[in-house]
Order: structure tokens, then C-alpha cells, then sequence
DNA sequence: ACAGTTCTAGAGCGTCCTTTCTAGATCGTA
DNA sequence: TACGATCTAGAAAGGACGCTCTAGAACTGT
């Protein structure tokens, strides 16, 4: 049909997540996108429309590899067992995708994604995006604390994200090999868990 | 002696700060510090020199009123009743200075601070600036566990710090009231230095 | 071979941002 | 009141960045 892409849209999107973590938004600049991932400035342009496009598909790319594992680590076994599980995923993912979890430990949505300048589409996508996740929660907190109410559903984002997030966060700003001890994330996860209600 | 300033200097390291826990060193702009302190442009060179170094003041302001309280919060009991004092610093830290913990929480050090533009003299006070708290955070690990290894230092930090952050971050990043449950940190910090080693 | 489509390639434009510069305002002191 | 010192004030220079634009290259289907 036509001439073949000679940079993948993964490639830049890569290039364009590394610079995200090393630097922040201010190193992600079009032409530094460019050079290093090779593609020309054009090529970003046809490829993704605008800079605050192209960044909204970074994140989107980067949050949809977390859920997709996160929701399948939560399907089997007691409440427990899934939030645990969860929790462990979280640990995984940091292990297996350090960059993509750095973007998602680091940048702040706010900051990284200005809505008033994206598509519908791309506003559509964003919003779309945690429905899965909430619903997870929400069935999870029903589970093991019989309602879902906004307390307990905070406390849940807390022990299975924020609390895994934070043991391996210092590994992985620094680069270095995330041995992370699974067992001290799973002891405090039960800990926040087993708490009696505030 | 001279001319009294207008501007306090805190007041425009608050409007730095501020935008930055708003949108992020690209909002912090030389303009808009300006207007939003109204100290015009002119002040703030004639203060801090450049640009790098302002936002050097906001981060290193930031951080001493962190540790003057985490230090002395944990000066007196057993290394437990410490340990759970400095934890819950870190809690009363987020409350009482909100914008201060949303800076400590968001901003990336490195990204913030690009060392090579920074004269030597606050270099060399970025650097001192983690001594009193390693030196803390040593003596602590030497109570609790024996020796102060570096993995048993690192689950000190993360229980003491990083786990009571992760509580409160989802408030702060919100701007709404943190009602956040002490006993539920308290309860997950146990869990972490109570556990078997790794 | 030709047409149609998609992608590469990078020079150039307008805008915003940091920094500098100069003139004047306001204080303490003599 | 006059003087030195410090701070205010904002215009303007110089550079970087996002984005556009045009020309051509590379492929598929006929």
C-alpha cells in the first residue's frame, strides 16, 4: 500500500519514555524525541499529530502494560490471595518494565498530560482508562471488607499500589538492580489490610 | 544600611514552589514567579542569581524543614518508639506543610536540580544536606536490628518514610483534606521492622 | 511501468523563556 | 541635605522549542 514505517511507533515511544524518566517533560523536547530515536521531527508530526499527543500515548501505552497484568494477577483465589497477588504484580512489573514503571512512579499526569490541548478521542481514552481498575478494587473491597466505601477503597489503592510502588521506588530511580524482598512488600500489605478500620 | 525589600524572599520561594507542585518546572518560569510573587524579574536575579539557583532555595528550604522535624521527632524513647515518632512526622509533615510535601513527593531531584549550573557553595550544600538523616537513620538501624546494613537501612527509610508518603500522597496530590488514619501507619511501620529479615 | 499512498527529511518561522541591562526609588548615615 | 548602598522595574537581546511546510523516497496494486 505504501512506503514502510523505517521507525516503529514503539521505538519513538520508547525513546520518548526515556527521556520522560531521565529528565522530565522539559527533555522530552521534539528534536531531542528525534535524535534519539532517530526518526525525524516530521516523522513525529505524521506519526502522532502533536508533542502533547505523542506524550498521551506514552502514558497510555505505559498504564495499559500495568493494568493488563495487574488485572490478570487479581482473577483467582480468595480476596486475600488476589490482593496479594496484586500487590506482587506491582513488584513484577517494576521488575520486568523498570522504565515504564519509573514513568509511572515519576511523572505526574497533570503535569505530563495537558488536557486542554488533546483530541477528544485522546481525552476519551484517558478517562476511559481506570474504569477496569476501579471496578477491581471496588469487587476486591467488597470481598474483603463487605462494602466499597471511598475509605476502604483508598486504603486497598494503598496496600496493593502505593505501598509496593514505595519499597521499590528507591531502586529504581537510582538504576540499580531492583532486589526487592517480595515477602516484607506481602507482610505489609497484609498489615494495612488486617488493620482494624479507621 | 540600604533599600528594605519589598518582597520577602520566602514569599517568592513560596510562588516558586508553588507552581511547581501546580505544573511542574516548566511552569516555573522566570515570569511567572514574577507575577505570581509580584517581585519583578529584576528582584529575583538580584536575589538568587539565576534561575537554577532559586529553584535550588525552594528545594533545599523544603527539605530542612522536613528534617528539622524528623530529627526531632526521633530523639527520645526506644528505637521503636522513634522509628514509629519519625514515621509519624512524616504524616504531620504533609499536613501541616502540604505544599512542601507535594514538592518532596513530586519533584524528581534530578530533574529539578541540574547540578552542573549550580555554583560550588550549593553543590556543597545539596550534598551535606542527607547527612544528619543517614547519621539518624543509621543509629535507628543499629538499635532496631544490631548492625546498620545497608538492606536493613533501606527498610528503616522505607517504613519510616517512604510507607507513610505513599498514605498521604493520594490526598496530596488532590489538594483535599488528608484525613489520613495514624494508626493505619503506625500498624503497616510495625509490620515492616517486625518482620522476619530478608 | 504507472498511479496512489504513506513515510522520511530537515530547513525555517513564530513564540516563549532566561538573562542582562540601565534608570530610578528608597533606605541609613554623616 | 547629600551620599553610598541596595533594591525595584521592565524593556530588550539572544537562544531554544514546538510546529509547519515542501520535496522527494519507498512501497503496493494494477
Amino acid at each position: 500500500m505504501a512506503r514502510p514505517k523505517l521507525h516503529s511507533d514503539d521505538a519513538i515511544l520508547d525513546a520518548a519514555r526515556d527521556l520522560l524518566v531521565r529528565g522530565g517533560p522539559g527533555a522530552a523536547t521534539t528534536a531531542a524525541i528525534s535524535s534519539t530515536s532517530g526518526a525525524p521531527v516530521g516523522s513525529l508530526y505524521h506519526r502522532f499529530g502533536s508533542r502533547p499527543q505523542l506524550l498521551a500515548e506514552v502514558w497510555l501505552r505505559t498504564v495499559r502494560r500495568f493494568q493488563a497484568g495487574l488485572l490478570a494477577a487479581a482473577t483467582s483465589g480468595t480476596a486475600m490471595e488476589r490482593a496479594l497477588a496484586a500487590a506482587d504484580w506491582t513488584v513484577e512489573f517494576a521488575l520486568r518494565h523498570p522504565a515504564d514503571a519509573r514513568l509511572l512512579l515519576q511523572a505526574r499526569r497533570e503535569e505530563l498530560l495537558a488536557d486542554a490541548d488533546l483530541p477528544a478521542h485522546v481525552r476519551q481514552s484517558l478517562t476511559d482508562l481506570n474504569k477496569p481498575v476501579i471496578d477491581l478494587l471496588r469487587g476486591l473491597a467488597a470481598d474483603l471488607f463487605g462494602a466499597p466505601t471511598p475509605a476502604r477503597l483508598e486504603r486497598l489503592a494503598i496496600a496493593v499500589v502505593d505501598v509496593p510502588y514505595a519499597v521499590v521506588r528507591r531502586h529504581l530511580s537510582r538504576g540499580t538492580s531492583p532486589r526487592v524482598d517480595r515477602d516484607l512488600v506481602s507482610h505489609a500489605v497484609r498489615a494495612l489490610l488486617d488493620a482494624p478500620a479507621g
